[in-house]
DNA sequence: TGTTTATAATTGATATATCAATTATTTTTG
DNA sequence: CAAAAATAATTGATATATCAATTATAAACA
């Protein structure tokens, strides 16, 4: 029994585009701000939209393991775009501050990122966006059946 | 300047859709095959299927730099699932060639694999498939113009 | 032919992914 | 309340991702 060839999957094609999107994501932003991913980047954006969020929940939004997520955390903290403080309410959880240099970068990189998206999307209609959310919906909903 | 919440975007559906894949597969595999990744199968069913291939062509096939490949394939042959040997028409490629223990989980994969997909997709109908396809390939596009 | 240029693979450095184990702190419960 | 269970974050080990630099070989070309 032979695999049809992998490179002939739908996954195939649903990796090829994720990837290309974000090399081309990485390089626009690469050209405005020096050592900053994508990655980071995201992390800047949910943290200024849910300033309460923690470690674990940030992870969890960014697709993300703790584990990696601490270590990206502490290289932010490392190069000043973020400052970890001790949450009273719950030791266990630290809050998490963009500091003004993040702040800054955050200027820069939103509409930058919002190009991004655009572009990336240009001629694709908004009944194919809602076409291939629903079909990526059905088969994420799929692999998560035990 | 607001981001839309990243969480909110297609690209965050399509990168949430690819990782549940992966991991609903991969677990399926190491059920069957301790010591395997969903990578590393692939590289031995491109293998399979294109004897002739050089790391650099598996690694674009695999959506890998060549670095992790060299990387990637060095731990195969550690592992014995493959060989290197020199290529006397090419000395600068290499010739690989999957070792009886590679084929034998060549064997073994090949219908999980298919089930996994098999099951990732049930539901989705063939116009589903074919729609989604044209919509990631003018996404992927849009991401390769100048 | 000898020299330049291109190609395939490797290596080094650093970041990230992943799993398992550990630490520090709540929360639950008996 | 004290012991047990749960939670958030960290750490260690190993694999992979990525970029730049290097090595070895082959191809192009003057």
């Amino acid at each position: 029994m032979d695999l049809p060839s992998p490179s002939a999957t739908v996954f195939h094609a649903i990796e090829s585009t994720i990837k290309e999107y974000r090399k081309f994501s990485q390089k626009k932003l690469s050209n405005a701000v020096s050592d900053m991913t994508i990655d980071q980047g995201l992390v800047l954006a949910f943290l200024d939209r849910y300033p309460e969020m923690s470690q674990k929940e940030i992870a969890a939004l960014a697709f993300k393991d703790n584990a990696s997520m601490t270590r990206m955390i502490n290289l932010m903290v490392k190069k000043e775009y973020l400052e970890r403080s001790i949450n009273k309410l719950n030791r266990r959880r630290y809050k998490l501050e963009i500091t003004p240099k993040g702040k800054n970068v955050l200027k820069t990189l939103t509409p930058i990122v919002l190009d991004n998206r655009e572009k990336a999307l240009e001629g694709v209609t908004e009944e194919e966006l809602i076409q291939l959310e629903a079909t990526l919906k059905k088969i994420k909903s799929n692999c998560n059946k035990p």
